[in-house]
Order: structure tokens, then sequence, then C-alpha cells
DNA sequence: TCGATGAATGACAACGTTGTCGAACATTAA
DNA sequence: TTAATGTTCGACAACGTTGTCATTCATCGA
């Protein structure tokens, strides 16, 4: 590789007049940065990050760990929204993905560290709690979409209360009293914190909470995947004598099979049901019919909070909670 | 940063015998190896990759360029195989999402050389014709899911004709004969080659082409976005005199929109048309009833394929076609 | 003509590592 | 005992860059 060096010698100088020219240092002659230049131009040089991270003690990235942000649908934005902010600062993220896998975890880790990462960031692609790589300590870092139980780290989060209590209001607005709900598996934070955000809109609108409105859509961990799930729930919300008019679905996906399973019942979303729902993922919601009325993840502003709160020294351990957009097609109203 | 020097003074040897324990060097005598090794943890050490990158003249970094591989569903499934057969090499990939803007990937292709990646690969999340950067001839490169006029890296894309084919024999071996197709935008390449795919079945089977089966479910890049479009290929295709009895989808969310648009003329996918369709996006295919059948980009092969080339170094130019897998379902067959 | 001043340039060290070579020491054979 | 051999270890240079300091050269005022 052609180096500081030769270009030194075509341009008849010094190296150390090369170092000045490509890092725009006062004090070079006109002629000879021309001279310079032209050098560096005929040899094709470019400067060799190695040798100035050595020089500077400085990489220049940050490392991006993920457990399957890069794989799942619509996640990815988090890592477009980090790779934005980086870049205005001149970083570069060094991504890896470690599909929950320790080892591979580890490996990561170590790598990211020996590169000299200036700062970490650890993102899940579903919000959930981790347990902090000891390592992460040693570098300014913080945690996306996820959480540890002790807040040690600055930590961006989704706000999934509010998320439920506005999918819950839209509802509630269009007079909707008898709303149901099809959860995620219980064991998530997005099932429980959206549950009581629904709550609270409910009480907040004086209407009585029924635990016969919630119905689970998915297994649990530790219960064999069965894809009858959400099936099964409608069935049992329509089987309920004073049947629900709304319905408040967990994911894109649930609503998607909602306005296939309402069919059986002979209802139409958009006539018989109100439905909102959550993620807003971009394959499903525009392309039902009505459009589907869904809280979106912010996942880009999780991915460009996080990195500025990096850039800004704000290392207050603090909890973020970023919010859901909602965006609102036409879903969530009857039409007569 | 606590340096190999540091070690041996810690260690009360040279940096030199440091250096060969954590290299694992042979002529060690046991007794100092321990002794270095107590002072590697006991300081917390990690070897400096930038310094061993100037010494060994190997950054360990492949560089991955995508212009939206990252944000887009599914696609992400290419870099997981780039990375996994990256990381059995011991190899790091550096990915840059460029979002199709000529400054973004000028940045990024000067970083990434300056950074000395020994490879570069060039991902483009839908199958397209790409103006190849110069700068990418300078080191193994090769190109995925995307191609140049003239061939001059190695190059992955999916074998569109032959998914186009499979994805008809499927409908024809199930006695259909009247067989309608909703086409992407026929400026992409892939709505080209699955019609030719499509048309090379029906040759095949002595089926006659008819013009009036093929529709358009998208508008082409000049024509102003519709979203409609669907709804109108489909609409086209039921006034016809001969109804087709089965149908080809350019993607799972055509299909999608199929199941409910059919509804309008009170059919059924799976009892009065059957479907078949490309992508299995998994947040669509599953989910539908009846299950939809569709032929699976083979994302997560072509990252493997093209960096298990570049290890080869199988510079041959040569453009591999890796096949999609069908996933069958139940879509494609009609029930009584 | 001289020294003083400032602009332009170069010599050198250092960043942290590894390859080359030689030195020190122990072991073996004669 | 001596020489030969092998084992263990350290001194030094080099990778490509930038910061520090010194040197060269032209210009200027006295």
């Amino acid at each position: 590789m052609v180096s500081i060096k030769d270009v030194a010698e075509h341009a008849g100088t010094s190296f150390k007049t090369v170092s000045r020219v490509i890092n725009n240092d006062a004090g070079v002659r006109e002629e000879t940065r021309e001279r310079v230049q032209a050098a560096i131009d005929a040899l094709g040089y470019r400067p060799n990050s190695a040798a100035r991270m050595m020089r500077n003690q400085k990489s220049g990235v940050i490392g991006f760990i993920s457990d399957e942000v890069v794989t799942q649908p619509y996640a990815g934005e988090l890592l477009l929204g980090a790779q934005e902010v980086a870049s205005e600062h001149d970083k570069v993220l060094m991504v890896v993905n470690i599909e929950h896998d320790r080892k591979r975890q580890q490996r990561a880790i170590d790598m990211l560290l020996e590169r000299r990462v200036e700062a970490l960031v650890y993102a899940s692609y579903y919000h959930r709690e981790i347990e902090l790589p000891q390592e992460m300590l040693q570098v300014p870092s913080v945690l996306v979409n996820c959480f540890t139980t002790e807040a040690v780290l600055p930590t961006f989060v989704p706000d999934e209360v509010q998320a439920g209590y506005d999918a819950t209001r839209l509802l509630i607005e269009q007079g909707h009293t008898r709303i149901g709900m099809i959860t995620l598996n219980p064991q998530i934070v997005a099932a429980q914190k959206r549950l009581e955000g629904y709550r609270r809109a409910l009480d907040e609108a004086g209407i009585a909470f029924d635990a016969e409105l919630i119905v689970r859509g998915e297994p649990r961990f530790d219960e064999p995947a069965e894809s009858a799930c959400v099936e099964s729930a409608v069935g049992s919300l329509m089987a309920l004598d004073k049947r629900p008019t709304a319905l408040v679905c967990g994911k894109d996906e649930f609503a998607m099979q909602v306005y296939f399973l309402l069919a059986r019942f002979g209802l139409q979303v958009g006539r018989d049901l109100a439905v909102t729902s959550f993620d807003n993922q971009r394959l499903i919601a525009p392309g039902l019919t009505p459009g589907l009325t869904t809280m979106e993840l912010p996942h880009l502003e999780m991915g460009r909070a996080a990195l500025r709160c990096l850039f800004n020294r704000m290392d207050d351990r603090s909890t973020r909670l970023i919010p859901f957009s909602p965006i609102v097609r036409e879903s969530h109203r009857l039409k007569a």
C-alpha cells in the first residue's frame, strides 16, 4: 500500500509536509501544497486509518450490539437512526448481531473493545429486560429498547403505557365502551404495560374493566407455539353475550388475522368492529382495507436519541420513554 | 489504556514475552506464561487491534455497502448470511447503509478503503442493475442481489426465471390452465424474468399465453404512486369472460390484498382461486388463511455464497443464480 | 552589511504491536 | 572438561501516522 512516504518521495518533500497537506494544516506554501496534492492523486494515496488510530488513540468507531435488530422487519430503523447521528459526528457504527447467543455476545464485546470502540450501544429488537454484560461499563454505553433491573446506564425504551392508552383512547373517542384487547405474550413488557395503558384509558373514561374482554393472541414462552391462538381469541370474544364493538390488537399481524376471522361471523372491520393496533408494519397496515390505525414503535427516534445521548455525555443513568406515533388510518372508526 | 508494556512491567518480563503469551507462541516457560497471564488478567489488558493492524497489514474487516438492506423487512437475512460466513473466517463486517445517496456512497467507500477493508460486498435490497463504484476494483469485491451491464465482478442474484417457472408450475400441476399474473413494476428485473419463467411453464405444458391474464399490481417508476393498483388489477381479471382459476402474485403483499378483494366477488382463495406468490414475508404468508404458498427469496444463501466466494478467491466474474425456496402451504391448491 | 523576524520545511520520537536476530542459560555427548 | 545443541528470553526495527522542536531561507529594518 502506498504510504505518506511514497507520496513525499514522489513530490520531493519530507513526509511531514505531506501529513500537513492531508490534514490541511497551515504553513505550507501554496505551490508545495499543489505539488503534494498532485502526488497524492497520482499515486491514489489514502491515509491509513490504523496508523491514525494509533497516533490519535481514537478509533472513530461505535459498537452496536444487537440481538436480532437487523433481521427483524422494521426494527432496522433503530440502526438507521443510530447510523444517521453517528455519521453526523464522523463516527462509524460497527454492528454485530449476536442472535441471543452467549458466546457470540462475548466474542462480539471482546472484538469491539479490542478495536477500541469509543462507545457501545446495546439494542434489543423487542422491549425486554437484559442481563448487562459487565464490560459495557468500561466505555460510555447506552441501552436501547431494553433495560436492566437496576438502572446503571442511560436507557431508551418505548412508552408502552402511553401507547396502550392512546390506542384505547382512539376507540373511546369514537364512542365505544365495549373494547376488547388481544394481548401479546403476557410475559413481555409490552403486553403488561399496554394493558396498563388500556386500563388507565378506561378508568379515565369511567368505563368498567371487564376481564372477559382481554384475550391472548400468542402463547407464553413456556407454552408450545400455536398458530391458532388468535383464532381462538377472536372466537371467545365473539362468543360473549355482549360482543365488543372495538378491539385493540397487540400487533399488526393479529389485526390482519382479525380482518379475516371476522368474516366467519359475517362481520367486517370498519363496519361492525373498530380496530387499533401496534407496530405500523409497512407490509401490512397500509394494505388492509380499511387501512389499519396503529401505533408506530419509535425505532428511528430511539436510535437517534441513544446516540445523541452518547455524544452529549449525558450518562445520567436515567430511563427515557420515547413516544409512539399514532398512525391514523380508517380502521378505528366505523362507517355506517 | 493499558499496553503490552504495562503488562510486561507488572509481570517482570520484557514486552516481547508478553506478546508471545497473547499469541500463544512457543518457547515460553510454563511458569513465565502463568505469571504473564496473571498480569494480563490483573490489569484487564486487551490487545490493541489498531497496532496489530499496522504490524500485520491486515484489518480483518470486510466492508458491506448496502442501499437499504437493513431497513427492508426480510432482506436483512442477506446481512446475516454474510456475517455468519465472515465470522467463521474471523472477519468482521463493517456495514454502511447508503440509502441510494451518491454522496453517502462515496463517503462510505472512502471510509472503508481508509480502514483497509480486505474486501467489499455491495448488496441491493431488490434485484437491480447498479453503476459500479470504480474503487471497488481496488479490493476483492462481490455484488449481491445486483449486477452491472458488463460483468466485472463475481455476482450473486436470485434465479428469477426459475422462480417464475416454479410458481406457475405449482398451479399447472394442480390442473389449472387459466393462470393470471399480477406483476411487479415491469421496469424491474424480477417482473420481467418471472414473467419469462411463467411463459416458459405455460409453453412447456402446452397452454397458450393470454396477454389478458397479465395485469400490473404496482405503478412504474415514472407513474404516480397509486394504492388502488392491485384493486383494479384484480377487478380487470374478474371482469374477463373466462376468469382465471389460479393466480401468480408478484409479492406477498399483492397476495394479501387478493385475499381481501376476492371477497367482493363472493370468492375465496383456496376454494375458488389458487394462489402462489413470491417473498415468503414472515409477517404475511403464514398468517393468511389458507396459508400462502410462496417462493422465498434466497437472501440468506446469497449472503453466504457471496462471502464464501470472497474467501475462496473465486474472482471469476461469473454470475451465479441462486435458487428460490418454494414454501408450500395451502393456497396453491383448491379444496372442494 | 548585519542581526532580527517570520514563514516554510524537516528530523525525530512516539503510539502498540510482531518479526528477526542474537544473547544467556541449561543440557547433552564426547 | 569442552563443544555442541536446544530452550528461553530480550533488544531492536518496523508498520504509517502526527506532535514537538529545530533548521533553513527569504525578508526587513537599522
